[in-house]
DNA sequence: GTCGTTACGGTTGAG
DNA sequence: AACTCAACCGTAACG
């Protein structure tokens, strides 16, 4: 079992981080023990872990399915997605000389936006000032490097995320389909994704490709040497 | 004794 | 680059 490098001790003895989520090691038997018939009082005080805790971690699992903690952080979901910032680039590659309050009003019209969820024409502005982003940016690369910044990240055995510019990916030792609520991974349909990182390798391909392993207070990762694709 | 709920002090990260 | 602030965290305590 994972051990917190450092953190507090509760009033049962367990280590926990304030604020942070605990490790994943520690939700996933939770839910395990909870499936094996324990009571989640008997849970709470077997692992060390608030009842309060217990409770919610297992009202989430009911919920949706899964283990993992919520994204923490971060600003709301940004309102210029990915079909919004292209429908903008292409209506200025259409007609060069159209104003950025023009293409406003031509998402309202074009029904891509509502009142809701139009973006403003400084952030029309600037989408178009920007050049356009690779997918792989979008992806939060903080991951790699903080010492619990884990929980917001929720990975897909299917799906390498890539790191940097450079050719290394990565691939936890848990995975579960990102969420439409998880707002630091940017939503990639599976089809999307073999399209940027090329065909997909079998897990015994991947182990023979691991060129180092790490981890951080929580958790365990692995750094697998793959081709970028082109 | 059990467990749902919530105030609290804390962390996080996109904008 | 530093800052903001709304999201989330687990614990402790209440009922």
């Amino acid at each position: 079992m994972a051990v917190p490098l450092f953190g507090e001790v509760n009033q049962l003895g367990g280590v926990y981080v304030n604020g942070r989520p605990l490790p994943n090691e520690v939700r996933l038997q939770i839910v395990e023990l909870a499936q094996l018939g324990i009571r989640p009082c008997q849970i709470s005080r077997q692992l060390r872990v608030s009842h309060g805790c217990v409770s919610k971690i297992l009202t989430r699992y009911y919920e949706t399915g899964s283990i993992f903690p919520g994204a923490i952080g971060g600003s709301k979901p940004r309102v210029t997605t990915p079909e919004v910032v292209s429908y903008i680039r292409k209506l200025k590659k259409n007609d060069p000389a159209i104003f950025a309050w023009e293409i406003r009003e031509r998402l309202l019209t074009d029904g891509l936006c509502d009142k809701h969820n139009i973006p403003s024409v400084s952030s029309i502005s600037r989408i178009l000032r920007n050049k356009p982003r690779p997918l792989a940016v979008c992806l939060n690369r903080h991951f790699f490097y903080g010492t619990s910044k884990t929980s917001t990240l929720l990975h897909h055995p299917l799906c390498l995320y890539p790191y940097s510019s450079d050719t290394h990916y990565l691939a936890s030792n848990y995975s579960t389909l990102p969420t439409k609520t998880d707002r630091s991974v940017e939503i990639v349909s599976p089809h999307a994704m073999s399209a940027l990182l090329g065909p997909q390798l079998s897990r015994s391909e991947h182990e023979r490709n691991i060129i180092s392993s790490g981890q951080d207070s929580y958790n365990k990762y692995m750094y697998f040497n793959c081709p970028l694709p082109v």
